[in-house]
DNA sequence: TTGTCAGATGTCACGCTCTGCCATAAATTA
DNA sequence: TAATTTATGGCAGAGCGTGACATCTGACAA
């Protein structure tokens, strides 16, 4: 790698640690594109050469979980029930935050505390899910051959446990151990996520309790 | 209703009107503030005073939809399993977009060609969402007895049906009789969510299959 | 009718975000 | 070292959104 590259990697790394700080200390609105040039020594102008904009810059790091949950998602065993693939993609991530480096895993806290004291930013980021639901669904139709664009199930099936996990991230309190009661906090979403499930229905090959035009009686 | 009161409520639907139908024609981004002002004979900085920012023109009726949605839930009957409740208040709403005026038929279709064409509106209006889950969780937590607070399972449940009623939104193609087919698609969705949960499990006050610490084995 | 008053509108000025353009500086390669 | 490629900086400008102040207009009472 050039000293080109490691540049430009230093300056953008330098550029999220800079505007996470900023962020958190004086809030993400009060901040200014210009502060965190400033913060990093370079012009304004550069700034957008590394981010399309300042939100691009604090919701940086959802890039890096969707590689991480589609690729946890692409691990799993091709024979595994979807439910459980899935799940156990999200537990992967989850998981590799406090596997992590310490340095990785205050970065990630921090991510945390930015979106969650934003609630702009929170919707945003829960708006890019839909990008990573979207491969979810791919893989999951894939999975169980059937077309993404007609069967619904595979959506529907990858937006229960995506809800699960939103869920399980929003229930976790800030607290002294952040990471863990998180992992606590989504681990037990998605029990109860598959506890909410009829067993087998995820696997759309077995019986036909998942055709689309049935009138299933109510589960309730 | 004062003279006043009239202009403005004028001025304001000449301001939804004029903006979506720009947003329409040549795109939502490509529309400037000071476009829609015009077109309404208005200043631009009067247009602020309507509306905190352009997007909140574009995704105005979604207020209206949080308002009928929850009240349509509020109007079930207490005795009703929360998902039938849930489904009925969301089927509700979308048939009420039927049964209104043509006029108030075809301004909803084009809210939704307007989103529809814009994946950042889209995902801003699903992220609205968020807001209303919370009051519809309010409501079903209340209805079983449950603290929201702490017990996630209404969440949960919400956010299973809100996720439903949006894969269905999804799946609607866009065509002649627009307004039929989402009506069918958001249906074929919530039989779909129906079929996959657990006869009972919405119905937290039933057995104990609801523990939060439960280890409840795959459903697949 | 007239005067008063609250509320709506317009005007001006401003800060912030983001982009296009072009010149310059730095790194890479020959 | 020279030539090429690429990153950076500075500048101008469009667009969004806001505060402050003046003005205009319904509302309402004397």
């Amino acid at each position: 790698m050039g000293l080109r590259e490691r540049k430009k990697h230093q300056t953008r790394q330098a550029l999220i640690d800079a505007g996470t700080r900023l962020f958190l200390d004086q809030g993400y609105e009060a901040t200014t594109v210009d502060q965190i040039a400033a913060a990093v020594e370079i012009s304004p102008r550069t700034f957008f050469r590394y981010f399309g904009s300042k939100e691009d810059l604090a919701l940086d790091f959802t890039v890096d979980y969707a590689e991480r949950v589609t690729g946890a998602l692409a691990a799993r065993p091709p024979d595994e029930p979807p439910f459980t693939a899935l799940a156990h993609a999200f537990r992967a991530y989850v998981h590799s935050m406090e596997a992590d480096t310490a340095e990785s895993a205050e970065r990630f806290v921090r991510h945390r505390r930015v979106i969650e004291a934003n609630p702009g930013l929170l919707c945003t980021s829960i708006a890019r899910m839909i990008e990573i639901e979207k491969r979810l669904t791919a893989e999951i139709a894939r999975r169980q051959g059937t077309d993404p664009g007609t069967d619904p199930r595979p959506r529907l099936l990858v937006a229960f446990v995506t809800s699960a996990v939103r869920v399980g991230m929003e229930c976790s309190v800030d607290g002294e151990a952040y990471l863990d009661d998180l992992v606590t906090s989504v681990e037990n979403a998605l029990c109860l996520a598959e506890a909410a499930l009829r067993p087998g229905w995820d696997q759309f090959s077995l019986g036909s309790s998942g055709q689309v035009a049935t009138n299933a009686s109510s589960p309730g």
